[in-house]
DNA sequence: CATTTTTGTTTAATCGTTTCAACGAATCTT
DNA sequence: AAGATTCGTTGAAACGATTAAACAAAAATG
């Protein structure tokens, strides 16, 4: 095929050096070349339609202004949000993104790893698996800049944007207890992800703080690979029998989607048969038949703090910086109060 | 900071050029390298967590091993859907994924376009916005291997891999006018594109050949800018005065979303008081008080073959391929025959 | 006018790979 | 045993940019 342009066939064009052509394309040492000259180089660089080769200048400054994403799945709306977030973000920085999904799995992830290190990305933005834990430490003993955003390991010294989740989960739960609500199910993912953990535990400290008797049984834990089925078990099970939960929460998105829709295929009514309290605000949650409580994730500052201070890491000293958002927990009709329901 | 392994430290280490090295690590010569000296040189490469240096390596091959990908918006779910499925295809081909979101803005567009391809990706996946006609018309007077997805501009000779829209936008109208439905509105996209023209050319064709008499004022056209507002006050309109519409068609999941949020907040009982056929199957929709008739766009039918067009004209010869995919529609409660709605 | 300074430009090394061509040594021919 | 092959390895030139250092030519200085 016609090979691209380069500095050397506007230089030769031109009759001058490569080097004066670099100079002149990056505005440098502008005081010291000649008008006319510039000029000249400008136009036959435009007329050619010259185009930086950006491996080649990555190679020489060891720069390749590309961050590298990895999330659990880009198909996720939580995951997706969030990458359009960094792209306009490093975009406004001249960087760009290459993104990986990991599939909550940690081979992926390293592969993924791998493959954008090779790739020389400046820096990493990671929201890593279970047992990924290795991998991100292999990482710091690299000095690869790097942030974790959404889940992050309590044992490393890492830089991290994340939720204080034990906390939202405790007000959500706070919420239920206020409203009336003594029987409260939690439906959450099996993981041994510290965030997740986090949530569950900000579920039974609230019940534990209201002298709340817990029955182990309205705590259901759904293996990764079978949400939607073992969701939908998991709701019939604690519906069933003479003493069911009256109120359910969702600790994701996912878990959330599932059990919504069985909710709504049961043609159960709520908040009058059951309250709702959902982790993550997404745009399918408002087509549900009732307005859905829900906490909503600071989405905006956490892809904006993280992407700030992984480029802040990338060229300057590498220091640790570890941010936790508040979550808002956003009060609908779903959590409505119990007495309404028995005036019903 | 630490500087990063190169062949060239493996080499020394193993006192052997960095020739040898690069044969070794490439599997190459293997019938002629010493079975020692290749394993030593394994081992050290190991030991030193060597990882080849993509960009170097890039330069001299001229070849990144990287896919670009241009889509409206990567939060929207039909963008993100599309982006893992491209992902995935890229993945097994050993090419990883730089994207970039559009807005459906032609500047930005061109933008991306233009950092895309100073990145040296060996090709393009791209949903075009309007206007962008001329900078795809570059790319291929550039001989850039591209596919355009989604999108295409009928008079240009591009490989594309889209729906036949029209011919599914009839389908979904026909389906309405044989369930009873007579008073059928539309509600789409302001938009020079083909694809959102020929949806609702094929609403059109359908209406005509069936003999019914159009309304003009059935046919909503939406401002991009304006959405969810524009959205609700056509709504507004359709059902307004003496002959309101009996269905309602939305050509896609932006104007879908908004609409039967509005239609939830109105309490219309759908499909008794109002018939939907949406495009795009969305998570979202399954929480929606009725199933919801609905267009299902062969997500991974498009994502691979786009795929597969652009990796063989990478590789191979340029050649063009254009590919119309069938839709399919996928019938549900929200267009119960009118019959039955007359007998409530 | 000789010297220094400034101006405008170029030479050449470098980034980390790949890969062709060349090489000496060992082995095979005949 | 001399020449031709094969074996195992290396030298060196790319790829396309950046950039420190060098360099003439012109201008300023005393």
């Amino acid at each position: 095929m016609n090979r691209k342009v380069s500095l050397k066939d506007i230089a030769q064009r031109v009759g001058v050096s490569t080097t004066l052509v670099s100079y002149v394309l990056n505005n440098q040492k502008e005081n010291r070349i000649k008008k006319e000259v510039a000029q000249k180089i400008r136009e036959v660089a435009q007329e050619l339609n010259y185009r930086t080769n950006q491996i080649a200048k990555s190679l020489k400054t060891r720069k390749t202004a590309t961050l590298g994403l990895i999330v659990a799945d880009i198909a996720n709306p939580f995951s997706s949000s969030l990458a359009r977030i960094i792209e306009d973000e490093a975009s406004r920085h001249d960087y760009t993104v290459i993104f990986g999904s990991s599939d909550e799995n940690p081979q992926k992830s390293r592969k993924l790893i791998d493959t954008l290190l090779k790739r020389q990305v400046d820096g990493l933005i990671i929201a890593p698996p279970q047992e990924a834990e290795s991998q991100i430490a292999d990482l710091q003993r690299q000095h690869v800049p790097f942030v974790l955003i959404d889940r992050y390991f309590p044992d490393l010294k890492t830089s991290y944007v994340a939720l204080d989740n034990c906390a939202v989960a405790y007000s959500a739960v706070d919420h239920l207890i206020a409203q009336g609500y003594r029987r409260i199910g939690l439906i959450t993912l099996q993981s041994s992800l510290y965030h997740m953990n986090e949530r569950k535990r900000g579920y039974l400290a609230s019940l534990k703080d209201h002298s709340l008797t817990l029955d182990k049984s309205w705590l259901k834990e759904v293996p990764e690979e079978q949400v939607k089925a073992e969701t939908e078990k998991a709701i019939g099970d604690l519906l069933a029998g003479p003493q069911p939960v009256e109120a359910l929460f969702f600790t994701n998105n996912t878990v959330a989607l599932h059990g919504l829709k069985h909710i709504q295929s049961l043609r159960l009514h709520v908040p009058d048969d059951l309250a709702i309290v959902c982790f993550d605000e997404t745009d399918a949650l408002d087509l549900f038949s009732t307005p859905v409580t829900c906490i909503r994730q600071p989405l905006r500052e956490i892809g904006q703090q993280a992407t700030k201070i992984l480029l802040e890491n990338i060229d300057k000293t590498s220091k640790i910086t570890q941010v936790n958002l508040q979550a808002e927990l956003v009060i609908r009709q779903s959590t409505a109060q119990a007495v309404q329901r028995l005036v019903h």
